[in-house]
DNA sequence: TATGAATGAGTCTTCATTCAT
DNA sequence: AATGAATGAAGACTCATTCAT
């Protein structure tokens, strides 16, 4: 989600000044994902971007248009990969949804562990007043997608006689609302958390969860 | 959460509607939390608060030294209320703990419909890496009095043997986590959802909580 | 010169909530110099004044009609004795100029060794540009008063044969030039100097000044 | 003193006249000079000694970081050449010091009949209280650097046998107090003065110091 | 492509001054 | 006589954005 910098600089002559330019965006867009999350959207300087980017403060127009256009082709960049990956999971999981779901829990658990996870989900939380088109986005291409597919998993599940006749979407809720609560906890709140742990978290999680989920003998 | 004006104006002589001092800085807060909430911290200008609490600019720095100020003061005004609920609530609820909790679920899920409840949370979450000492404020004057009244509740329930042996914390995330997601799927990110129906909400979510908090026969 | 506070409270009954209302004025007055002369005249906030003289801020406005009326009202009220005082030295010493020179540089290092001294000329000499009029009060009812008197001393020196015939003017300058200078040295600049050891300064003065004043044998 | 806006424009193709960089430092210090001294520190606008130097009001702070930072600069900027002169006449004319006091006399004199020349000292005096260091500054490099150059100047005057055997910083005050009189009554006072005409001052300050200071037959 | 220089628009904050009581 | 409350006007400073090079 980081890696930003050069990617193998290696042309035979490499005249040093060269500047590669190709990898710009997205050295920018990393620049202001990490000022934007450290200041918050308003307070975040172009300049500090641009220095973080390593170019000069005009510099940063010459790929993005203003600093709002900035902020959405960095919510929209930074989206794609994450609901990509609940999503082929879910759909790759649907012969063994007990199996897919424990697996599920333990990915996101490892995945919410990481501090920097939740910078554009904070971002679009703060922003979401004044930018409601962001808030739909991130609903819609994140949320959205990861409820349709954790859903089709649970459905399947009951279809496969696995799992009790419960209602998809409150499972749904059950599923993705206690690690959503303990990773706010962590990154947001700055709280102690069981996230470093992710057995635990996992474990008494699915504990929980399957116990009120699977079907009863 | 909005009880601003007071009006035991009594002036017989000259009620010419000024110069009143009680009840102002609560005005302020409540314009400011308004305006904080539409714009968001920085966006939202001082000027505009003033107006909304109906005095002038300067007039602001009557009561309150800075914005930031003004932000501190407004959070934790907007905060003991919410906490002590819960706790009492929970305290109370000791003797029969399966029904407090069905009585709490009911209670947070009707809270949580109200649009307004999020504007603090929402304002705490933007801001918390610019201003820590406001997230762990909130962390601990809300969450943390939340979390322990819950898992007192729960403790009980299984020492009454209500509850199976579960890890009282994991507990606590499954009875927050799909609240607190619904919640910020509704009111952050503007999704449609079951919280206007609370019955729905409710019913669906004691459903799979309880199921997987009983004991079984 | 900063004897201010309450002229002996003598009234019978004592009425302890009493406010000497005559004493007012100057009491502001002397909270002004002491805040202009901290600050300086812009710096100073009618608020300090008001409160280092003992009443509300807008108190001051029943005695003065803005900060600039202040401003002149104190350099009037400051000035009167000073220059009086050089006056009737003169005037007296007219007798026996020669003696009466030794006096005034004493009297003159003695009064100069008082940081407080020049805290209206300081003023003054700050606000020369912006206030023409003050420089100018200050100007004629001080320096030049001062300067006539010198002369007029020096004249009858002249005329009594005790001195050779110099430039009256000249003269004059010699005299209290180094004296200003010394002052300013200390108490402007906060340099180290000899005001606080007037002996000192006065026989050097005066070996020098009379030196080149006296007739030669 | 003011010399500004050096012209070596040589752009052959546009000299559109903007964006020059070079100049615009002390250009804004002469600004800054001009309107500190017509108006006070405090009452000048950044924004007319922006419009003043030929920016904007933002420009300004491209090369200075605040108001007061823009003082301090111009203080120690107005500096340097004053003192420089001063002490080298004096090192040059340890060979006849008689000649090179009267010579430094008349320098002084026709320094001090440049009404602008009291500038700086008059901001310093001023601001003595609230900005101390700024005094500190100025006496240090200014005043004592020419105290310590007359002073180097009379006492090999007395070694040679030229003067009497004076208490030099006596002297040194004999010198230059009564032109810092005439100097601070002409143009902080704006008083009538005999600067205009440096010959008859010189000539009578000259007609008694050094009567004063020269060895008698 | 890249930037140093420049600025217009805006915002927080301050403060002298007023006024109803 | 005295003041707490209130404000209009002003000023320092910031920053997204532009443009000539």
């Amino acid at each position: 989600m980081s890696a930003s910098s050069s990617p193998q600089r290696r042309n035979p002559p490499a005249p040093r000044w060269r500047r590669r330019s190709e990898a710009r965006p997205e050295e920018i867009l990393e620049a202001a994902l990490a000022e934007f999350d450290e200041r918050g959207f308003d307070a975040a300087r172009m300049e500090d971007i641009a220095k973080r980017a390593g170019l000069s403060k005009a510099g940063v127009y010459l790929y993005f248009e203003s600093k709002e256009a900035l902020l959405k082709a960095l919510i929209e960049a930074k989206i794609s990969p994450i609901a990509q990956n609940a999503q082929s999971i879910a759909l790759a999981g649907a012969a063994d949804p007990k199996l897919a779901m424990r697996m599920l829990v333990t990915t996101m658990a490892t995945r919410f562990s990481d501090p920097k996870i939740f910078a554009v989900p904070r971002l679009v939380i703060g922003l979401s007043s004044r930018f409601p088109d962001l808030a739909d986005y991130y609903r819609i291409h994140v949320i959205d997608l990861a409820k349709q597919a954790l859903e089709s998993l649970i459905v399947a599940g009951i279809a496969q006689g696995v799992f009790r006749a419960v209602e998809p979407r409150a499972a749904v809720r059950a599923f993705v609302g206690p690690l959503l609560f303990e990773a706010m906890y962590t990154h947001v709140m700055h709280g102690p958390s069981v996230l470093g742990e992710p057995q635990t978290l996992v474990e008494e999680h699915l504990n929980l969860l399957l116990e009120g989920l699977e079907k009863r003998a």
